[in-house]
DNA sequence: TATCGTGACATTGTATCCAATTCTGGATAC
DNA sequence: GTATCCAGAATTGGATACAATGTCACGATA
């Protein structure tokens, strides 16, 4: 895949946009090294830019860099996954809380059709991709000015274990999920923000301590971790 | 100012440093526009090395990067500012649970010694210091993954705009400041993590209101806005 | 007078080359 | 068999040169 980089001063955005997606996708493991010549030869171009992009990817978590050494597809302990969902239990209410007056009845209503797609998913890549579009769509309704990003970055480096537990526990062993997700909707319908707040600290709370009871999702990295 | 960077793979790090250290001191007002060759004439090097440090320093919410056109040091609205104070008050309770086990009897001494000390702040400059010893000292006694990375981003980016108001207030007019520090100690001493978590959020939740007071504080950044 | 080109200039973006550092694998010593 | 050390290769970091882009003053035109 050549990224065609048209005009000038777009060739870092668009690899690091590449890359960032393809990490997301799941086509790098977590730990597995990156080299700058590969990257450059597969997107065209010097490795400048490929630099560049790298830069932006560590600063989201995506990658890690190591002065005079490299470059890793970052990985997480169970104990740093851990964290992260602890500051997710913090962040995701009050993003809501921003995004509330544009979470209209039209848009509760797609809500509500997502949440009954994901019941229905097929694999664990269909459930993924909704379940993201469910949660991280909430919180763009109105821009902010680091709050989106954060959500966001906290989504992203979580998200190669997500995809591993989920394919441990099974699309259709998530009930509560489910449920959770359909008591959120009731709950922004009602209008009744705080319990809104509630719901989604204790669905990522739930999640955090299910993962907790399941280490062996932390061991799909390779072991140049460094 | 000329970094030495004496070692190959280092001289990006050591220009970020540098000119991090240079907007929390002010030698830069918001908005101001960054020109990649003049940063690397005064710290001597390539050009190369300045862009990664500007893209670390964009990570970090202190510099603005736009492709093909440049860099500014950020500059907050009123309402940006919010938003960030808004995130410490719920980030910064969370950071002090981690930090919790680590905050021993001798270090809650040095905590009232800085409180007791902020008191008789003869300047604004002395006051930040302190300040910002005794906040950000505290949350970083255990090492995280990434809370205290973003606690510091948190008060990295609203510094000048807290110089401002402290010196718009004055250093003696800092009364309901005082009190609240100590109240976070004795709440320490006491082993109530509960309250200190409240008295943490309570003390950036009243700072907040009364910096949304002042707007004119946020009118000394320079027109150059973007 | 206000608006819209238009050109030169300033600044950023990228490629190429070279230097510095780290990594690898095998030879040697114990 | 294991550890240590030392080339050589692989890889990253940085400097220079040039291309692409944006800025801004200046003048033409309505």
């Amino acid at each position: 895949m050549t990224v065609p980089a048209q005009k000038h001063g777009n060739a870092s955005l668009a690899i690091a946009e590449a890359l960032r997606h393809a990490i997301l996708r799941g086509d790098y493991t977590p730990g597995e090294r990156i080299i700058q010549d590969q990257l450059s030869a597969k997107y065209g171009g010097s490795r400048i830019p490929v630099r560049e992009a790298l830069r932006t990817l560590e600063s989201e978590g995506l990658v890690r860099l190591v002065a005079n050494t490299g470059a890793w597809v970052a990985s997480l302990t169970a104990s740093e996954c851990s964290e992260v969902y602890q500051t997710r239990e913090r962040i995701e209410p009050l993003l809501l809380r921003f995004n509330a007056p544009e979470i209209t009845h039209d848009y509760i209503a797609e809500l509500d059709e997502l949440a009954k797609k994901m019941e229905n998913a097929r694999d664990v890549e269909e459930f993924l991709r909704l379940d993201r579009e469910f949660h991280l769509g909430m919180y763009q309704r109105v821009p902010t000015y680091l709050l989106g990003e954060l959500g966001t970055r906290l989504w992203n480096t979580t998200q190669p274990y997500r995809r591993a537990y989920t394919m441990l526990v099974d699309t259709n062993n998530l009930g509560i999920v489910h449920s959770e997700h359909h008591m959120l909707v009731t709950a922004l319908r009602d209008g009744d923000l705080d319990l809104a707040e509630q719901v989604v600290a204790l669905h990522i709370r739930r999640t955090r301590l299910h993962l907790e009871r399941h280490p062996e999702v932390f061991t799909i990295k390779t072991d140049n971790t460094h």
